[in-house]
DNA sequence: CGTGAGCTTGACTTGTTTCAACCAACGTGG
DNA sequence: CCACGTTGGTTGAAACAAGTCAAGCTCACG
């Protein structure tokens, strides 16, 4: 809260491309289908910088907030200082479909990267929900989608062996930054094959706050899919180089 | 659905005591604070016998089912055969909030011992949600519920050892349990100080998928809680012989 | 120039899994 | 009624995955 600098309705020059994203129609409104119309929820534009603490866990967030540019984690932490990240939050993400109805966060959120968000009126997003049908349907899909993430998640932590969860985990935010055109096509270096390039400003403890492992052994396995020739990762890019490959080790379909 | 022995709106012997139980409310309505009324949404009763698999993951269940006796299982299932259980559902218990507005079941759901559970019309209870504001609220409510549990989950099986785990497991079923009523007070073994007696169903095998351990360590690790005078377990009956270390070892506080 | 954050590597320890054998309780069918 | 398979639980030894500790390195930044 202190950190955030708000800037009043500000264009989000870098959101999500997506036409369905759900940040842009709250933004930008849609007419559905069915002929009825969504109108567009006010918001105010609030940018943090890089390594900041954005909302602690359990502290009241003024508004429903998206990530409009910029990565972002959402993380509980224990006493003793261990700390879980449940998700990693990319340009075009609502954080919390929890956050519509009560404003608690139910996780610390974290900028990773410089953060620019959305904070949506909550009032207004809740009058709009309650003369809008197609808008619950759409929260009630985000919500979905949110609690299917988390089951999977808990399968991930619960069954798979590091190499299986750091893959995934690659391969997870590469769809998602694939789907939002956050993708490009590239070849840093000469003599392999393209590959899907994309920004990765992730830190090794981020993967393994986020994977339950060690800094060091997380460090361990990246090195192995690197040498294995699946990846190449550096200067804050990652390449999946062979994506057949990483599909394999993360056991996907 | 082919197990199950489907009968018209029986009365709920044995539902969840707790006035503001959802299911409870669902069944029988409720006269909210601010005068409007939650009126009583129709349903089914089904019974479904133990061990039996209930509904599989992605099949369509027809109504929005909530436990009435027993306990059930959620299960999500990989190709090779790991499972992991999400959650338990105890009587009380919404199956899943997912599963109001669609009907595809994110997760599998196994009975653990005979089943009652009551099957709510979806399009009754989706209806009753468009004309009142109470029950949303009361969804929303139990929305948050199901991701911070899960959010919890994730926590235990990404940061936590075996025995916080399992001692994790076992202090919360005891405390829904005992919100629900259906914890005793006894004295199995006459030389211990009486202590919280619950039914409590569960296997090894239960336990192990529960935590994401094999069932081996975790029949170990439970015979180091039994040994260490923190519980007895026997006779599908569990009772927690020491409430504040067990409080210790799950780390609770 | 020094400091701290991030990454890599190796040796060693620990927690968990795997494998295997064995036992008790139970239900079923011959 | 017994024989038998199944399910659930216990135990121990050995193998393995991941964690811990420690050192050394680069790089960015004040």
């Amino acid at each position: 809260m202190s950190y955030a600098d708000s800037r009043e309705n500000q264009p989000c020059p870098f959101c999500a491309a997506e036409p369905s994203n759900i940040c842009r129609i709250l933004r930008e409104g849609l007419n559905t289908p069915d002929g009825s119309r969504i109108t567009p929820i006010p918001f105010q534009t609030h940018q943090v910088a890089a390594r900041r603490l954005i909302w602690r866990e359990r502290e009241p967030v003024p508004h429903v907030p998206a990530i409009c540019q910029g990565w972002a984690a959402s993380v509980l932490t224990l006493s003793d200082g261990r700390r879980q990240i449940l998700s990693f939050l990319l340009p075009g993400d609502l954080v919390s479909a929890a956050l519509v109805y009560d404003p608690v966060s139910p996780y610390s959120v974290e900028a990773i990267t410089d953060v620019r968000y959305n904070g949506f009126d909550r009032a207004a997003f809740k009058a709009a929900l309650a003369d809008n049908p197609a808008l619950i349907g759409l929260l009630s899909a985000f919500h979905g989608d949110e609690s299917s993430h988390a089951d999977q998640l808990a399968v991930d932590l619960g069954q798979r062996d590091a190499a299986e969860r750091i893959a995934r985990l690659i391969f997870n935010l590469s769809e998602r930054l694939l789907r939002r055109g956050l993708v490009r096509h590239g070849t840093p270096s000469p003599e392999l094959t393209r590959g899907a390039a994309m920004d990765f400003p992730l830190r090794q403890h981020h993967i393994a706050d986020a994977t339950g492992l060690t800094v060091v052994h997380a460090g361990k396995v990246l090195n192995e899919l690197r040498r294995g020739g699946l990846i190449e990762i550096g200067d804050r890019t990652l390449m999946v180089t062979d994506p057949d490959g990483l599909r394999r080790v993360a056991d996907m379909y």
